[in-house]
DNA sequence: GTATAATGTGGGAAAAAGTGGTAGAAAGTG
DNA sequence: CACTTTCTACCACTTTTTCCCACATTATAC
């Protein structure tokens, strides 16, 4: 399980280092590819082929459909760690993010993202927003009786 | 259950006691997070295991679900017990609730808080209003029948 | 009141994590 | 086919973190 956040260095030749916390869990394989905001997902093997599975099931004659699976598989590559527990994040995908140096790898459960500082920020803003929480806590009952 | 409240320190690495009466039930696996108020959260796996349900079943390709995630899961980390009985505080938790020394551990049943005593007092003094009380506490239902 | 046990505090050493660089391999180009 | 350039894997060093141990303090029981 993904869990936290952590702030790492993507160093010029594109090398993320991954959380050490999160390096076991990315030992079968690894995937990473754009994700819903601006930020990079990052998945295991096994939630990757889950993800597949639901995009091939989609209606190719539905349009958001097909964009959805250009943007999903279009963008993504399977990575590896090397030695030192790092993944390459290609060329694309840093670019799309708008990588310079910092980013912040940030643990969601099944996957993770990885974002700039800047982008990140502006999440973590949004999120103290109290008044808008409110609402977006409305659907998640957390009383032990539903 | 936890109940109670204690006064301990927080230690220059982060280290923080967790009070005698709480430590065995921590022993299967615990985890802290950001509260809903200017504190910390630790509380038990099991009962972390329920959040994290409600939380993977909800549709990743919804904003909001998104958000929730994020302010919950990546403030999210599993920790341990150490010899002697405390757990490290990762530093981001560390900075949210603006710990410098001192710590008011407080029990709250399934969970336990972490408070600044600054914070912690400000709470007390709320509580202690019993006229506010009275309003703010009339609207819950406290009736054994539901 | 004293002894003993349990709890709390701090520091230091060993291990792990993180960083950057270099050499070799692969791919691309003329 | 040879040369250039880009990419990748490995290695050595620095920094941080974690684990363990010894000591201090408080609580409890006799």
């Amino acid at each position: 399980m993904f869990l936290g956040q952590f702030q790492h260095n993507l160093d010029e030749k594109g090398r993320l280092m991954v959380p050490a916390p999160f390096r076991q869990t990315l030992e079968g394989g690894a995937f990473i590819t754009q994700g819903f905001d601006r930020c990079l997902m990052v998945m295991t093997e096994a939630y990757f082929q889950q993800v597949y599975e639901l995009l091939n099931n989609m209606n190719i004659a539905d349009n958001n459909a097909r964009l959805l699976r250009r943007m999903i598989l279009s963008n993504a590559y399977a990575v590896e760690l090397d030695k030192v527990g790092r993944i390459l994040v290609p060329q694309n995908l840093r670019q799309f993010a708008g990588f310079d140096g910092e980013a912040i790898v940030a643990g969601q459960g099944e996957y993770f993202e990885v974002w700039t500082p800047i982008e990140w920020n502006k999440q973590m803003n949004a999120i103290q927003d109290t008044e808008a929480n409110n609402q977006r806590f409305a659907t998640l009952n957390l009383s032990s009786q539903p």
